[in-house]
DNA sequence: ATTTAATATCTGTAAAAACGTATATACGTA
DNA sequence: TACGTATATACGTTTTTACAGATATTAAAT
């Protein structure tokens, strides 16, 4: 039941939860979030620790960046946070997503490919 | 998304799942609610709140009895939710629905049919 | 009208969480 | 080795949330 109040905890705000419906999308590493939420490095961090204990996300390190992505969905709860997480768009949600594929496209984000 | 992101907020936290565990079940008044999970009264109340500004419990006045129960799980965030209330069992969920049944057969609740 | 029972709310306090800012760490490159 | 870039973490502060305890409200009964 901890592990589960865990991840209630963590989708419990409303920065979180921006991320977790970017990451259903596709991984993403830091420095992105960084430019599409438009907020200091060191808040994304911290909220990524958050999501990474309550074992909702996972990271990968190539090089200098690390990458985010969400976890297997194994638990019950985690199975409909899923579902949830790929239905429901928010104004928010598209206009975060919006302004992800911008700045990839205008190639002003940071990452290997760059 | 602010009406979502009160629904999380409103499950994250150990008193406010239990009495979600137990509500699935049937309604309950308050009284039966304080008995059930050994709290004071002024605290359960206070819980109840969180869980009726968020949309998820109901109540109903009968008599000096206020019952409270899940409301209809409209959203897709709330229809989730109903899912994993509805599967998910804990053990401190069985225990307290395993005290709530004692407690009612020993006709140690309060209640009109008392 | 007074009393009693069930519930809600207020008040002050303590604990938890989020924050900005600064610093530390890890890795690649010159 | 030294430096630059990406990310994590530590520190002090502010905001939010939970709490116990006391009081207020509501409805029924006497």
């Amino acid at each position: 039941m901890e592990t589960d109040l865990a991840i209630f905890k963590a989708c419990a705000d409303a920065t979180r939860l921006r991320i977790l419906f970017l990451l259903v999308e596709r991984e993403l590493c830091v420095c992105e979030l960084v430019e599409v939420l438009e907020m200091p490095q060191g808040k994304i961090s911290r909220h990524l620790a958050v999501l990474k204990n309550a074992g909702l996300v996972r990271d990968r390190r190539e090089g200098l960046w690390i990458y985010y992505s969400l976890k297997e969905m194994e638990t019950e709860l985690e199975r409909q946070l899923g579902v949830y997480l790929s239905k429901v768009r928010f104004e928010q949600t598209e206009a975060d997503r919006s302004r992800l594929e911008e700045l990839a496209r205008a190639d002003q984000l940071c990452g290997p490919g760059r």
